[in-house]
DNA sequence: TTATTTTTGAAACGATCATTTCAATTAAAG
DNA sequence: CTTTAATTGAAATGATCGTTTCAAAAATAA
């Protein structure tokens, strides 16, 4: 029958990727997705449809590699302490790591998009609660374990952990000293005590 | 001697805010600003200098009118808790009335283009010295007060509000829910006492 | 091998991009 | 009123935008 897709699909989404995260959506041609996938235009319009399309296929993707790496971070933490130590160890990590500072592509797209496309904005609804959610579980078993304090409900806890690591992350931005960073997450944690 | 400029530049600046701030630097083309402004496209390059340009003014245009708020409330400010209150009241106030969604238009840019124009970079890195500077000297002034702690420097604290802001702003742009929002900023503070 | 179905490559689509050009217009100064 | 110099309007610049077109190439199933 047909002939079938020659190139692997995820090493294209991750090519994507790189150009939407370091470019912005505005700021990438589709030109530049030619380039950086080694893909002829027609294949991507015949395998994405748009590139709105791609775009919202490579935020997915990217979502899901740090999906897949909160999981298995969350799985080998003891306890609602290690859980979200882990979760912000992640963070600082990345922060450390982006040499040129691109910061975070899903809230560079937030702050971008929200407001002039619909699909960006339901995903961001449908992450915020993803993220709140799980924050919100650890939350609930820190105070179970009497480790948090009950000052204020899980649920209000989450939304504040939430605000944090989009503050976090628009911080490191600019600011990449550790031992600022380190600090900076010491006093975010200090009322969950 | 020469013609001069008939148009009132803080007008433009204003209608160009408007634009730059709903759609974003690369999400504007310069007929946007030509429509918006109701200028000529030779007036805008014979007065701004290119797009680029003209948007750094619309930054300083936005930061002052901020800033000119800020320093407002500080004036009237008791202690140093009224200050830090005031100024997460003037957030709220800016994020409960943004019905679109825009966020703010410095975050915004930051997140957009840090990475990419040296312009941007500069001009962000002024914003937070001076950002963390107003921070610094009001967490001083309320640990000189005892209404704050010292379980951290006013440097660091400064930092750690710095962060929360952006965080903030952030959320809101998705969450504009006041008592949430409020409850949010009670956390953020507790911290310091 | 042949028929079938899809992916490719290359070119072209019209629209829009930021910027420039330049003559006409305008307003102040002499 | 004339001179002078800047601001305007309108059109055009070449480049690039996202997307489409279509024939050639390729790979599977019969």
């Amino acid at each position: 029958m047909p002939k079938v897709e020659t190139f692997d699909r995820n090493t294209v989404l991750q090519k994507a990727t790189e150009v939407f995260h370091k470019k912005g959506y505005n700021g990438t041609s589709m030109q530049d997705l030619v380039d950086a996938t080694s893909l002829n235009r027609s294949s991507i319009y015949n395998s994405f449809g748009s590139k709105l399309n791609m775009f919202m296929e490579v935020l997915s993707h990217y979502q899901s590699l740090y999906g897949n790496n909160f999981s298995q971070k969350l799985a080998q933490s003891y306890n609602a302490t290690e859980a979200v130590e882990a979760i912000f160890n992640l963070y600082v990590h990345e922060i450390i790591n982006d040499n040129d500072r691109k910061g975070c592509l899903v809230i560079n797209c937030k702050s971008e998009m929200t407001n002039q496309e619909p699909l960006i904005k339901s995903f961001m609804e449908k992450n915020q609660d993803r993220m709140i959610a799980m924050l919100e579980d650890i939350v609930t078993k820190g105070q179970m374990e009497k480790i948090f304090n009950q000052n204020q409900t899980a649920s209000q806890y989450a939304l504040y952990l939430f605000s944090s690591i989009q503050g976090l992350r628009m911080t490191g931005i600019l600011n990449k000293n550790e031992e600022d960073l380190r600090n900076l997450i010491r006093t975010i944690l200090k009322v969950l005590y």
